[in-house]
DNA sequence: GATCGTATGATTGTCAACAATCCGCGGGTT
DNA sequence: AACCCGCGGATTGTTGACAATCATACGATC
């Protein structure tokens, strides 16, 4: 009696909870700076504040919330040191991710093709919100695939910051064409087991994405400059 | 009136409790798998359970706490599969932080150096811990030196998981000469500016360590070996 | 008029009691 | 003997109330 049947019952109140506030920063409902008022949220929510509170902690614990004791809870403000740390870190799990994926036997990159081809469609029917959701489920996809739960832990909150960037600065990024054939370009040198050059696009991608969000300011730069 | 002060009372009751708390999983006082009791906990913090629950909420995100709702909260215990995701995860975060410091200008390769003369003597005293100590100390004042909030939060839980693994298998690891000279030839290569040396030695050096730990088990591995 | 002090309202932090769920044990049945 | 059922204790989840702290507005003083 074999069923292969997943645990019932398996997330908490302040994981849902967590997950739904995660949601209302990741489409700016929640705003950069905001403070959460805990009576409000708890009466949406319609929890009290108690487990409104646990989750909080949790994503005060993920960076997206900064805690001003008996003051309040905040929105972190993504300052422009942030968005280039922001992609430092993003480059650093991604290029893992992607040498863990060229290391697999079979490579999957089966899927990272039709995260691909979603992307392309996208942008041929001009929907410029639904080429940036192609293109962070392209990344995203190609964390999951590496198959580490950490990696993609951490790219989760990552990712919550990388959309808050694009909305804060109310830019679903222009050249749509450069980025499909910058994704395109990376899963080909996945796909030929070329370490070097899908870590060295990965991370030029992110530079020119850096470029785009905050012109002027690059990765890498170093703290003297900054 | 430019004083350079920082922010009086700036941790929050949770935090300061969840950082007890992982410094008791860090110690193994809190062992893998064991269940943490919240009545018992919570008096011998002094404090009532709802603090406490926040505090352990926080590890949750982290990853170092497994919740099984209604049924309460266990140290992780990792598996063999966890010990080498942990180090591919510390191999993205400390390659990417490496290459950060050498892109620095100008390279803070002194405390690097510091690090490593604290691991030298120790190992000269014939000293296991202090050995250890200073092993992770350098790993964790790399990722300090990048200069990264992001890369330096998502180390920080790595590290209490590194020395989870340590302690669980009764390992400070063996072969100190050959680690101490890993450590110097990687200080090195960031002193002369070759990241790719660089990361290749973080690389092997990582490889190195789950092979002490896990015999058999290697990173990277193909998910349909694993 | 500016600054300091104070009162007041609102919000966060903490707690202890209540409700819900789980675990273990014993009794009963087949 | 094996299994099911149900009860009691223990633990977790949730709540509302209370204490402490903060922000704001108002008035007093110099």
């Amino acid at each position: 009696m074999e069923l292969d049947v997943e645990p019932v019952a398996r997330e908490s109140t302040a994981g849902i909870i967590a997950r739904q506030l995660r949601a209302a920063i990741t489409t700016g409902s929640l705003a950069p700076g905001a403070q959460l008022g805990e009576a409000e949220l708890a009466n949406q929510f319609q929890v009290s504040r108690g487990p409104l509170r646990e989750a909080m902690q949790r994503l005060v614990q993920e960076g997206l919330l900064r805690s001003e004791p008996h003051r309040g809870l905040f929105v972190v403000d993504l300052e422009p040191e942030d968005v280039y740390d922001l992609y430092a870190a993003r480059t650093a799990i991604e290029s893992a991710a992607a040498i863990r994926v060229i290391r697999a036997d079979p490579r999957p990159v089966g899927e990272l093709w039709t995260a691909h081809e979603r992307m392309t469609s996208a942008a041929d029917r001009e929907d410029p919100a639904a080429v940036s959701d192609a293109d962070l489920e392209f990344h995203e996809r190609l964390v999951a695939l590496s198959g580490s739960k950490r990696l993609a832990r951490m790219m989760r909150t990552l990712m919550v910051e990388t959309r808050m960037c694009l909305t804060a600065l109310q830019r679903t990024y222009a050249d749509v064409r450069e980025r499909v054939s910058e994704h395109g370009a990376i899963i080909e040198a996945i796909a030929e087991g070329d370490e070097r050059l899908a870590t060295a696009l990965l991370e030029r991608h992110m530079e020119d994405a850096v470029r785009r969000l905050a012109p002027g300011t690059s990765l890498f730069t170093s703290r003297s400059e900054g």
